[in-house]
DNA sequence: AAACCATCCAACCGCCAACAG
DNA sequence: CCTGTTGGCGGTTGGATGGTT
């Protein structure tokens, strides 16, 4: 079978999206919803295919992404995640809220596959203790810049000795510090769970079917059940797609998650 | 100031699985 | 089953940008 191409060899745009394509994709689909991606061009009145605006909606355009930087407990995560999964982006993704596989992806290749073989390196002085790699300029801050020399590969016997280093002397350091640890010893349990979500788990309608829902359709939930999403407490999942405190409402879930299962093998039950 | 180099990241490409007819 | 279509995924590319010589 010769597949046939995505575009349409005439007439269809290619290369970086205007201001104006993005304003058009977003009105229809806002409207419209996206039922047909292939459909969806010409309805729009894009001269763009239908794989072309869907990855501009999934990647770019959507309502729920969450731009800027990542914070090192995302940078932690998908670390943490890729060592298990491999390059399963799409899954490390649906572990981040409002992060796309496409960014993960990215950040990856450019960014933190090159702190872990700096770090990983045996004649390291990296290997001292995170303080020396863990520059922060900003204590309030957890974002990392992506200039910041900063590793994110964290020995579980380094984790405590530099939670009481000058660098992470606040409480919300050394949470962060805890978060650190529990997910390096309790990933394994974290394995575990992810293959056991089903794919009917997952519902895909809620775009289409509430356009103003402002729940993606990658993490609407058929059920009450609390299984994927570690960034996201119970509470905000149950109530809605709010992340504006995903942070420390994620440091919250993840101890719930990791200390729940210590106690229990059966994680899905809140 | 110009040339060169490195990095980033949005976007594309090709493949595959699921699904419908 | 078989075939064609569609959506989704991971790998890759190339333009933009910033830094260095």
């Amino acid at each position: 079978m010769v597949r046939a191409p995505c575009c349409e060899k005439m007439g269809l745009k290619k290369g970086p999206w205007t201001p104006e394509e993005d304003q058009v994709l977003v009105s229809y689909i806002q409207k419209h919803g996206h039922g047909n991606w292939r459909a969806l061009p010409k309805q729009a009145g894009l001269l763009r295919c239908g794989k072309s605006c869907r990855l501009r909606w999934i990647n770019y355009l959507r309502p729920d992404i969450k731009r800027g930087n990542f914070t090192r407990e995302e940078e932690e995560t998908i670390i943490n995640l890729h060592e298990k999964l491999g390059n399963r982006w799409s899954a490390i993704a649906a572990m981040l809220p409002g992060r796309t596989d496409n960014e993960i992806k990215n950040v990856w290749h450019t960014h933190l596959k090159k702190k872990l073989l700096k770090t990983n390196q045996p004649d390291s002085d990296t290997k001292k203790c995170s303080k020396q790699r863990i520059k922060s300029s900003d204590s309030n801050s957890s974002t990392i810049t992506q200039s910041e020399p900063a590793s994110i590969n964290f020995p579980e016997n380094e984790t405590s000795a530099c939670t009481s280093s000058s660098d992470f002397s606040s409480v919300e350091q050394s949470k962060n510090m805890d978060m650190m640890t529990i997910k390096s010893e309790h990933i394994e349990s974290l394995e575990t769970i992810v293959p056991e979500i089903e794919e009917s788990f997952w519902s895909e309608a809620a775009m289409d079917d509430s356009p103003s829902s402002t729940m993606p359709p990658s993490l609407t939930l058929k059920n009450e059940l609390i299984v994927q999403n570690p960034i996201q407490s119970v509470e905000t999942f149950q109530q809605g797609y709010d992340f504006s405190n995903f942070l420390d409402d994620g440091m919250d879930f993840w101890y719930d998650l990791f200390i729940k299962t210590e106690e229990s093998t059966e994680l899905r039950e809140f």
